[in-house]
DNA sequence: ATCGGTGCAAACCATTTGCACGTTA
DNA sequence: TAACGTGCAAATGGTTTGCACCGAT
């Protein structure tokens, strides 16, 4: 199975889910599905409208929001913890479990399959009573082109 | 030497670095680094605007806000990344590297002297010619108190 | 035809900024 | 007294909400 196939596979579950719970089909929505599918990467609001307004240019940021909010619920999309102030970042779920690399410049961010939450952890937040939903763990810094535009100014 | 006396010492130190930097010594300024030291978690400025309005009840938010920010370019206290859309929270530094279990109801965060970094995940970075300034780890879900109000209710 | 979804505009909220005044060094 | 720091008020920017209309089922 190539990447693209899993992706793909990956977009016909996400659209059954929406039919099963009742959600609508609107061009929008399955803008919005195909925006992050494409990207492959976690991507801010802001970048999705843009992207999202070459097709439909009166998309508005609201819908983009609602929509996201849908999918989180469903649980095929997930939040990232935003760094910095460039607003959230979401991404598609159902891949392997991983964490990112964040640019603290441009604020892109890039897949880090790679997962520190280890058992001593776990066994630290039992010992607070604290019941564990998840985690999270990113890398911040400069990205290659950020390095390349620092350097140079 | 006791936890009191390293705090203690380390309120000095901060109050020296701010002389040493030409930064002037406010009760406002004081007070801010005061309730840092005092709460030794991190706080969010909303917290710290309500402990301190309790001194200086004409404390402002900005005030907090242009405290923190040179604080934090002193690399005297550190910004927690934000879970969830409770503001930021801030805490002072110099104490052993470590991370939080912050808490997705209340928001409030303790201290987890653990850290997940390694050289594994440093390589991955390295590979994708990404400039590591730092990382971010944090364990979210439900502390003792949140959970208690959740079975109650 | 119904009800969910959308765009618009306004509301919100954390954070930042401009400005005139007060305070520290 | 010369900066710097402060409070206030207004601006900013991401996100949310109320509302009337539109479109999917």
């Amino acid at each position: 199975m190539t990447s693209d196939e899993r992706i793909q596979r990956q977009a016909e579950d996400v659209l059954e889910l929406l039919k099963v719970k009742g959600y609508k089909f609107t061009p929008q929505r399955r803008a919005v599905i195909g925006a992050l599918i494409e990207a492959n990467r976690p991507l801010s609001v802001k970048e999705m409208v843009d992207r999202l307004r070459e097709s439909y240019p009166d998309m508005s940021a609201d819908t983009v929001y609602r929509n996201l909010k849908v999918l989180c619920d469903l649980g095929v999309v997930s939040l990232i913890s935003q760094q910095g102030k460039e607003g959230a970042r979401y991404e598609l779920d159902g891949r392997p479990h991983h964490h990112h690399l964040v640019c603290v410049t441009c604020g892109k961010s890039v897949c880090l399959p790679y997962c520190p939450m280890q058992e001593r952890a776990e066994e630290m937040a039992r010992r607070e009573d604290f019941h564990v939903l998840g985690h999270t763990f990113e890398i911040f810094g400069y990205c290659r082109d950020c390095q390349r535009e620092e350097s140079s100014s």
